[in-house]
RNA sequence: GGCCCUAUCGUCUAACGGUUAGGACGCCGGCUUUUCAAGCCGUUAAUCCGGGUUCGAUUCCCGGUAGGGUCACCA
């Protein structure tokens, strides 16, 4: 029993996409669920367009997303090797130097061509089973621009010939380069590998996710706060499924029940609303500690930011968003808010004026009375007696009074509610605001 | 256009040839200690079309349609 080899084969020609980085998690979940090796292999053949910006960026976000390579190659050390085999093709009368009138920049006036023998070709693709090419309409296909510029589909087969790979898992955008490549590998006389052709992940307007149209490279989601496990979580489901209803997988749960046969044939579109759902699930997951940890905040008071990570976790989809409540509409916790006397009496019934006045006095006292350091249970219990009389008096009045007091306490429109706020505050940073809110109303 | 691939709610998807076609996300609605958020409850919503095969097709076969991929001296 052979062990299963898998490999991810970017090339370095740019940032990497979410589409791109999902064919890697397929072929390491594959290969770690089959106790097989994941390698990485940088396809730098095309040295006029890679670079090492790029490669550095792959091995960022696969280091991130947490999909270490048992063995990392770089396709350009096997240039040696590639120029070998193209010389034994061309000796075998197998392939051959020909003339060419340049039709593009940078084009040779010589290449190597592959003798191109015509019929059909089939292979079984693990995921859609067998497929046939008519390899005619192909021609003599170019596999070298010289004896060491070898083109993709000719080292790519050496690669996996050499490395071992026994499933090319990609994308179902090779599927129409894989006649053409088994050709070259029959030629060789390489193993045939196993091909695993994904659907291919495509953006809102239906088309194949590139960097061109607008897809986000992988290292942004980083950026933006989502959660390694998230995306990975998220990456997994697009085109799998374990088959039950869970929706939220560890990696050591998509690892042990990663199952390739379950692999969908139709695509799948990139949805990011329901990314941050799965990052908001994973966030929620995290201890105060570790949100915190991850979620690089800048505050004058961390003892502070522990209690308001609740808060974070119940509003915030991404740190990103988290660290722009803080600074946005959850700043009244760490500033005082500037108030405003129209917006204090907002709620007042027109029926009943003073109120709002009134109901702060007498939440002042109690709250007064409360030790230093309550939770928010606590506070409301003492204050929803007021607020429920003032509901007796009529029609809004529990609003009555329990919108003047969050709006004392935040200064804002939207906050968290008042016992909440009041709990994170401390008594008497509370009641300092509350006096300021009554002194404004002509106490 | 040639060749290839694909086809279940808006999206991701489930369903030995027999189900009221299920779940999740979103949307919409309701509830709550009447801001926002969260939470809870609920609603809406799909088998592309046409032929077969079968007692019975989402499921198997054929055709069409639609969508996508690919046709580089890029990978």
């Amino acid at each position: 029993m052979s062990t299963v080899v898998t490999r991810f084969a970017p090339s370095p020609t740019g940032l990497l996409h979410a589409g791109n980085y999902r064919t890697a998690v397929f072929a390491y979940l594959f290969a770690k669920h089959s106790g097989g090796k994941f390698i990485v292999r940088i396809e730098d053949t095309d040295v006029a367009r890679s670079k090492p910006e790029y490669e550095e960026n792959i091995h960022e976000a696969l280091a991130w997303l947490r999909l270490p390579a048992d063995e990392t190659y770089r396709q350009s050390e096997h240039r040696a090797r590639h120029r070998a085999l193209l010389e034994k093709l061309i000796a075998d009368d197998t392939a051959y130097v020909s003339k060419e009138t340049p039709q593009a920049p940078g084009d040779r006036e010589e290449v190597i061509r592959f003798r191109n023998p015509g019929g059909t070709v089939s292979f079984t693709d693990v995921i859609r089973g067998e497929i046939t090419t008519d390899v005619g309409d192909l021609g003599d296909f170019i596999i070298a621009r010289s004896l060491d510029e070898p083109v993709f589909h000719f080292a790519v087969v050496v690669d996996d010939a050499d490395e071992g790979v026994t499933h090319v898992i990609r994308g179902g955008d090779h599927i129409s380069n894989t006649a053409r490549q088994i050709l070259i590998q029959r030629a060789l006389g390489l193993a045939e590998p196993l091909y695993a052709h994904l659907p291919l992940i495509l953006d809102s307007s239906h088309k194949k996710l590139s960097k061109r149209a607008g897809a986000k490279a992988l290292t942004e989601y980083r950026d933006l706060g989502i959660l390694p496990e998230a995306l990975l979580n998220y990456l997994a489901f697009l085109g799998w499924n374990p088959g039950d209803d869970r929706e939220y997988l560890s990696r050591e749960e998509l690892v042990k029940d990663f199952d390739i046969s379950r692999v969908q044939k139709g695509s799948a579109i990139f949805d990011e609303v329901k990314l941050l759902s799965v990052n908001q699930h994973w966030m929620r997951a995290l201890s105060v500690e570790d949100f915190i940890a991850h979620g690089d905040f800048v505050v004058p008071d961390v003892e502070k930011l522990r209690k308001i990570v609740p808060l974070l976790k119940e509003r915030a989809h991404t740190f990103g968003e988290a660290r722009e409540m803080l600074s946005g509409e959850l700043s009244c916790l760490f500033e005082i808010p500037t108030l405003d006397r129209e917006k204090l009496l907002a709620k007042e019934p027109s029926d009943r004026p003073e109120t709002a006045k009134n109901g702060l006095e007498g939440l002042l006292k109690l709250i007064e009375a409360l030790p230093d350091n309550v939770s928010a249970e606590a506070v409301k219990e003492v204050i929803m007696p007021l607020a429920d009389a003032e509901e007796a008096k009529g029609k809004g009045g529990r609003g009555a009074v329990l919108w003047p007091l969050r709006y004392a306490l935040s200064g804002a429109e939207r906050s968290p509610d008042p016992f909440t706020l009041l709990s994170i505050l401390g008594r008497d940073e509370g009641i300092s605001r509350i006096r300021k809110a009554i002194a404004i109303l002509g106490g």
